[in-house]
DNA sequence: CGGGCTTTTGACGCCGCTCAAAGATAGTGG
DNA sequence: CCACTATCTTTGAGCGGCGTCAAAAGCCCG
């Protein structure tokens, strides 16, 4: 199946409305923003754009999830990123990305053409306001990532991972008790830096000690939270939202 | 020494006048940053801001090269960014960072209280818009980190890492043939995820090979740039600029 | 010349990768 | 409805790269 348009859904009750890029918007611009948007949507699996290549659009994510990778010559890759609903795609004053951006799930973008957004953009100081907290949020994450890949053990790598998305599911409200793996092993050793092997070896360590359970593959729980956060390699409470 | 108020250098003479976050300014904007500007010195070694520190000031580097680096509890630590002249250290919105900013030679920095320069920020787009591509080129190279730290060998980290001091001397214009080594070697293993050790032993192996050649222990030159690419694991020509 | 720091070098062991195969699950078509 | 297949996951055996620990060598500065 090949890009959908869906239909379009009004701003107002648009869920991403608050968090997205044009979170600060007012009435005025979010009505400027509806002229020029469009839904589009894609199957799990699917890649919404290669490396390089020309984007006609820059888009939100209002639905599913989306992974940003890298592959070396030889194959190696890495997820460099993972985009949840309300995050973006494109950047301004460059038509192209150096990195992969493929649909984990079913994805729905809420896409604007770029030629227009970057005129609105300019005129718009509520847009790019939102944009540079955007991209400070990311660097963030960017290199809380870089200390997981750099220092972590396996073990580490993985109860983060598991702890994000605990943390992940209070704050969407999506509250236990049982958590989806939103990523097949392959996808969690490219985000963790880690070979598939090990993460499934690793899962079924914790598995083992009773730390987490799982309901079926790709539904857990966690059993022994304490644990988890002992396993994580970082402060008791670092950042962590209970 | 602690810090040191360096004499006051006008914008038009700046070195990072075009690259820093002022790069877009007119002549008006640039004399509102003028007015709230101060300089500040750090020597090789001191840390400019602890990781949770209230930031008074947000700062352009202008001379030298600082370090962002992440802690675990148990001492592991992690380089997430280097600071070049002309980088920019602060968040807007934000008070505190969560990472040390530590001085890794002689640091200049050109400073803004921070609440003006918010002030300012929110009524000129011009720096806004700045402040976008500045933070969207930092994810971009912390993005081809992530991929250095979780795929890449000792041998490939330290070639790409060389790889990047060329090119960054090219860049500067501060062509061959001696090329400086800013870290130590305990630094570079910070930047690198790596153990001072293999940072040793993989730069000896570079040498015996005549890829690399050391005139000091702080200076060298690259005897075979092909055979350094090719050790960097990235495509042959990426993103390289000759 | 002496003390502290940085760097090099060596020996050794372990964590995580590689290679291999079997088991589980879901989707497909007969 | 079930066999068939493709995909995902688990598990095992073995090995090697890099970390750890230790010590010596080089360098800087008083």
């Amino acid at each position: 199946m090949n890009i959908q348009l869906a239909e379009r859904v009004k701003c107002s009750e648009c869920p991403i409305r608050h968090r997205a890029v044009c979170a600060r918007c007012d009435d005025d611009e979010i009505e400027m923003l509806d002229k020029i948007k469009s839904y589009r949507s894609f199957t799990a699996g699917e890649t919404i754009s290669w490396r390089g290549d020309e984007l006609s659009h820059v888009s939100s994510v209002v639905h599913g999830i989306a992974t940003l990778s890298k592959t070396l010559d030889d194959g190696r890759m890495q997820m460099v990123g993972l985009l949840l609903p309300s995050d973006f795609i494109g950047r301004p004053g460059r038509t192209t990305l150096d990195f992969d951006v493929v649909a984990a799930s079913d994805v729905t973008l809420c896409s604007f053409e770029r030629k227009p957004f970057e005129r609105l953009l300019a005129e718009t100081p509520h847009i790019s306001q939102r944009l540079v907290e955007m991209a400070m949020d990311e660097l963030d994450a960017a290199r809380d990532w870089m200390v997981l890949l750099g220092r972590k053990t396996a073990r580490e790598k993985i109860a983060t991972f598991i702890q994000m998305l605990v943390q992940r599911s209070h704050v969407d409200g999506t509250d236990l008790p049982d958590l989806a793996l939103p990523l097949t092993r392959e996808e969690i050793a490219s985000y963790l830096g880690l070979t598939l092997e090990t993460v499934s070896r690793q899962l079924t360590q914790l598995k083992k000690e009773g730390v987490i359970a799982f309901s079926d593959r790709r539904k857990f729980t966690v059993t022994d939270h304490a644990a988890l956060l002992d396993a994580t390699g970082d402060d008791a409470d670092g950042g962590v939202i209970v």
